[in-house]
DNA sequence: GACTATGGTCAGACCAACTGACCACGTCGG
DNA sequence: CCGACGTGGTCAGTTGGTCTGACCATAGTC
């Protein structure tokens, strides 16, 4: 298999004898470019920032936008190919249309995740939605009301993903913590790499689920943005807590 | 210069052009072994696992330790001389008596930095200790409350630093939501690695106060470990949000 | 004084990554 | 239809980070 993480960890040498006797420090890290590059497009493809079918910029635009050679982007899409993330198509690369579920984790494992997940977005997400309230400038508060304006109950699953994305990224923003917006998004990023979560939307057989999802959430944001805008600390909260609660449910009903 | 941070970013080549054009991907980072070796040690000295003027272990025992070769553990010692976080003396490597302040961030920085990162941990500490009086299992409340008992208001405040983290980091394990547990060590790791927190007991001139804030903490921990012994959600949520207070002030006053 | 462990230094090898070029093949406009 | 252009595919050569294994000088110990 040429897939199979040729060489992360001790590269052959130091595996011979036992690591740190006592555990004062584990071994360094090692990751190549080209592996640094495949995760952050297979991040990038997970969270839909290229749609199914959508074609990738070319190897040569890669390599200006990651500072890498080309050949270090060209291992990288040996692995999303392997991967079956993307595809050949004639001279160009395209994601591919029907998103493998690279979970192998158990049932219970994953449920169990998804609620610690949403556990810590209650205990972050909250408190930043009440900060913001109190905190976001009117340029911060006109820019999620913005957002929030932009979610509509018919627009495509794509566009959705991106605006749901950059809603609570704004939010993140605007609660006037840098700290706390950093540590937010990274609980987020956690949420939107997640195999779960892509599949609720994207593997959601009926469209009638997924437009629902979409209806839901907009009004959610619509609610959250207008609480903010408001200056009502307590409804903010209440709307994100209620948001949280109602995408939580889906995905582990979803996973039942 | 030899300390001049060599090739962190691009290595010359790429940096010809513009990076990436529009914000697609920012350029994959890259750090040598060596750094990663420096980075760490670092962090392992502000975090006081190595006291001032103590001896670190030798080269060729890090080797094992951090799995690499010599080469790169030396140059990393190379970069910890160059900040005269560690010296030679005779046949040994020791740390410095004296840890130069890094910090040349200007005070209004630092004193924010100081707020966010309190306000970080009230959002994130308080809710774990709720979770973990809830949920702790009887052996993890048992190790608090023996962690808890370790403090002695005239301990060396090396061990005081320790203990310090080890309770806080078994208060974020025994909240019973792993990625929970992860974030938190996270801020916890930003709190101990920055030159404020340990200037705050290692430079604290007179040792009075060094004294007070050992045994006002070492109080508030037994305190905190009580409550959850007692299963107390209530009041472990009030002693950790009063002992944070505590401690943020008297960085803050320190600041002033 | 011999032994041991440590820091200091070096030469050789390996490999990841970069560079720059070339080719074959689609696509698109003239 | 054809040629220019951009794409993926491939390659030889170079650079730099890292590992290996050896050697030396010196400080501490028995």
């Amino acid at each position: 298999m040429s897939v199979s993480e040729p060489r992360t960890g001790t590269s052959g040498h130091a595996s011979a004898g036992r690591d740190g006797r006592d555990g004062r420090f584990e071994p360094v890290s090692r990751q190549t470019v080209s592996q640094q590059v495949r995760d952050r497009l297979v991040a990038s493809i997970r969270d839909g920032d290229f749609a199914p079918g959508q074609a990738l910029p070319s190897e040569r635009a890669l390599c200006d936008e990651f500072g890498v050679a080309r050949t270090s982007v060209r291992e990288a899409m040996q692995g999303l190919m392997s991967l079956q993330l993307v595809e050949r198509r004639g001279n160009r690369t395209h994601v591919a249309e029907h998103l493998p579920d690279v979970s192998v984790d158990g049932f219970d494992l994953r449920k169990e995740r998804v609620r610690e997940l949403f556990e810590v977005r209650r205990v972050i997400e909250i408190p930043v939605a009440e900060l913001a309230v109190c905190r976001a400038t009117a340029h911060e508060r006109a820019e999620l009301t913005a957002l929030a304006a932009l979610f509509v109950d018919t627009m495509p699953l794509e566009e959705f993903r991106r605006l749901d994305r950059a809603f609570h990224w704004a939010l993140a923003r605007a609660c006037g913590n840098r700290l706390l917006a950093e540590m937010y998004q990274k609980v987020l990023d956690a949420l939107f790499q997640s195999s779960d979560f892509g599949s609720l939307l994207y593997a959601t057989p009926n469209r009638k689920a997924v437009k629902e999802i979409v209806a839901s959430a907009g009004r959610a944001h619509r609610e959250i943005a207008a609480a903010v805008m408001a200056g009502d600390p307590v409804r903010a909260m209440e709307q994100v807590s209620a948001h949280l609660q109602d995408v939580e449910d889906r995905m582990v009903k979803r996973l039942a």
